[in-house]
Order: C-alpha cells, then sequence, then structure tokens
DNA sequence: TAATTTTTGTGACATCCGTCACAAAAATTT
DNA sequence: AAATTTTTGTGACGGATGTCACAAAAATTA
C-alpha cells in the first residue's frame, strides 16, 4: 500500500485530486512507535501533525494523583495534535500507544499552509471537529446524568461503532479494552466494569467469548442506553 | 452601534478587511428574542448561523426525563449554529435565551460560500472549535475525576473567566447563575451547590454577595482547582 | 511446563451525594 | 404593602458506587 493509498481513507483528504494529494505526501514522514510509548505528552507544545496508518493509540488526560481519562480510542485514518497547531496552546491531551502504530507526520508549517492552499482540507477539517465535538457533548451529557451501567453501555456502543463488525443486527466488538481502560472511558471504577459486564450478560443483553464481545440486537441496546 | 461594529468584536472576523466585513454583513439579518424563548431545538436540522450581539444564551442538553445539562452559557460576540451546518447532522444542543437577547443571523448557503472565498475565516472558525474542544476535554476530565466540590469550583473559574471583572487579584462575577443553573454546568445537584457555596465560603475562598459573587486570590483559587 | 505477571471476579464496607421535605429568604407581581 | 412565586438553605435518609482486599483466571515469560 503506497503513502497516498493511506492518505486517500483520511476523511480530510478525501476530496482532493491525485495529484494534490501527491504534493502533500512528499511532505510526510513516517514513523513506527510500540506499545506503551508516549507520542504526545499534555502541557508540551505541539510542532506536529499525525496521521495513523497502522494501529490504535489512546487520547488520555492524567490527573495529579495519576488517575486517567480515556477521551477516545484512534485507530487508522484518524488524526491528532491538530488542536494546539489551530489554537496555539500546549498539547490538550497525551498521546499513547495502545496497539504498535505507524504513523504519517506533517509539520505545523507544512499543515497551516495546506490549510491556507487547500480550503477543501479546511472545510473537511471543521466538519471532522464538529463531529468531535458533538461527541464531546453527549459525552458531558452522560457524564453528568448517567448512572454507571449507562455510561458504561454508551462506552460499549462507541467501541462498536468504532471498531465493531456487524453480524445479523448484532455487533461484535473484538479486542475488547481491558475492564481498565473501559472504566476509563466510562469515568467509572474498574470493579463497577466488571460487575456491570456481567449484569449486561445476565440480561442477554452481551455476550463475552475471551476478549470479544457481542452485543445482541444492537439497535436496541443503542436505543435502550441513548 | 452599527452592523459590522459587532462583527468586529466576533473572533472569526476579526483577520477580515472593511470592505469584506460589510460585504459579509449586507447578507445578515437582526432578530431579538427573550427571556426563556428556544432559539434552537436539539435534533432540528440546522439552517442558520447565529452571532449574538446583545443578551446571553444557554446551551443545553435534556435527557428524556428532563434533566437538563447545561454545555456552555455564551455572551456577546459568540456564535452558534454552526455545528449543524457543518456536519449536516441534525442539532447538538438546545440554544435557550438566558438574558434578553439580539442575535444576527447567516444563511446556510452564505454561511458555506463565506468559508469558501474567506480562507481566513475558515482557519479562525478553525481555532474557535479547537479552542471549544478543549474546554471539553477538561470538562470531561473534570466529571470523570472530580467530586462535587471540585466540579463546581470549576464551573466557577469557568463562569469568572468568561464573564469576571478583575480587582486587586480577586475576580468579582455578577448576576452569578442560578444555583439550578450551576448545578447543570457542573454536573451535580441544586442542594449540593447551595452546601458548596457555603462551604468556600467558610473556607474564605470566595464571598457572596446577593447574585454576586468575588473569589478571592483567583490565580491560586484556579491552581486548586486545576 | 512451570513460574510470573496481568487481568478479572467478588465480597465487605464506607461515604459521597442525590433525593425528599420543608422552612427561610428574596424577588416579583398584584 | 400584601400576596405570590422563585430561589436558597438545611436536615434526614438511602443507595449507588468507589475503595480495599484477596482469590481465580488468563496471559505472558522463563
Amino acid at each position: 500500500m503506497s503513502k497516498t493509498d493511506h492518505l486517500r481513507n483520511v476523511p480530510i483528504f478525501t476530496d482532493l485530486s491525485d495529484s494534490d494529494l501527491t504534493k502533500i505526501s512528499t511532505k510526510m514522514v513516517s514513523r513506527e512507535y510500540e506499545k506503551g510509548q508516549i507520542i504526545l505528552l499534555e502541557e508540551s507544545m505541539g510542532e506536529t501533525f499525525f496521521i495513523i496508518t497502522r494501529g490504535t493509540v489512546k487520547v488520555t488526560r492524567l490527573s495529579d494523583d495519576g488517575r486517567e481519562v480515556i477521551l477516545a480510542i484512534l485507530g487508522e485514518s484518524d488524526f491528532f495534535g491538530e488542536m494546539s497547531l489551530l489554537d496555539g496552546e500546549g498539547r490538550s491531551a497525551n498521546i499513547v500507544v495502545n496497539e504498535n502504530a505507524e504513523v504519517m507526520t506533517l509539520s505545523r508549517r507544512d499543515f497551516l499552509e495546506c490549510l491556507e492552499s487547500y480550503p477543501k482540507i479546511a472545510i473537511a477539517l471543521l466538519e471532522e471537529l464538529a463531529v468531535r465535538l458533538r461527541k464531546s457533548d453527549q459525552q458531558i451529557e452522560s457524564l453528568s446524568l448517567s448512572d454507571s451501567e449507562q455510561r458504561i453501555g454508551i462506552t460499549l456502543i462507541r467501541l462498536a461503532e468504532e471498531q465493531g463488525t456487524i453480524k445479523r443486527g448484532n455487533v461484535i466488538v473484538h479486542n475488547l479494552p481491558f475492564q481498565q481502560d473501559i472504566a476509563n472511558m466510562a469515568g467509572t471504577s474498574r470493579e463497577t466494569v466488571s460487575r456491570t459486564l456481567k449484569l449486561l450478560e445476565d440480561k442477554k443483553l452481551v455476550k463475552r467469548d475471551g476478549s470479544d464481545i457481542t452485543i445482541y440486537n444492537f439497535s436496541a441496546f443503542q436505543e435502550s442506553f441513548s
């Protein structure tokens, strides 16, 4: 798979012509990271834009006493690092490699140049940020109003929407994150995740098999945890 | 105060020339709303971009059982409505008038046309969305990791940063929202807000006087609720 | 395969905080 | 000014859920 093939799948580049895409790709540099490595650290000044071409990363924030919130898990053709390039503030979150990852990077200058030269990229990026903002709003709502069972249900939905495979109305998520990570996504404790997953299984809403989980009747599941 | 004077203060328009600004202003229509009126309703399709020229509005989400989360309170020269124009999804939140408000509106087509014609607007908008996303991330963190006292403290900081006036290191916020609204911003109950404000006053961290509140030593206050 | 580490399951306990109830105070209307 | 409505204060109570402790299971390493 060539450089441009990867880029073609990235939402903000889909509208570009082949030649423009090639032009941009020459400015990008590919890097590899191993599980556990920290790509970006909170507060540090950002000078690079990243696009994931393989693997997954966790977007996290840490409290002083070491507790972690997982804001998102990003995978292939997702991107990150744009925030501090845009508003000039320090990084707003950490990026930790979840599964061995390969990324393409673009320097601050080249990134901003892209935005000015290709309005389509800027508009596509606006769309993407709008989508993210919407998701954040949903999460703020669920953290404010829902109990732990609902929040965990919603977290399963998020995971399913991002990396699930559909099978006769059911959705299977392979390689579910560890319960600790699910807890950090749902704003609850690891123990509560353990108990709640069991509860959902008892209710026949899901079925677990190792690190895989099947969500039965996904649309109904979504409905009940809306 | 003329139409363009108002627009000049809007972050996404500051970089524009006078003539461009005038051109845009001719496409805008001004409207007035009274306290309690609903400008936008969740789920409805959005066709308009709004800029506030007077008053304040609440950005809210509602659960089925009627409980409310306040995502933000917006004031003069803030804008809203851009989200569903950008990603084509339905509105993601309600906009309710908080204090009698006057707004300038731009149709979907004119708004998108602006973005294409003036890359500077698109980039300024990207900056603004990045700032909002950053705030959302902070709020998700605080909802996930902090107890109610911290969340209320952080909410006071948000209010102070947006509408406070500085006085010898202290910050005074006039017309503090009702406790119920603070509760809906902080993800807690009205009663807990009442008790916590008293607690903060007992600790000599703040002083209340009617609907005003003084936060003593604001930078230290920020520090301790980071 | 054995040994070790990581992840998950589960009981017991404590506590934060949401809810209910109602009174006091403040603001608004008549 | 009186009456009414809205907002705030506060006690009592219960329950959801975080924390601790440890065992079981699974995964990883030796």
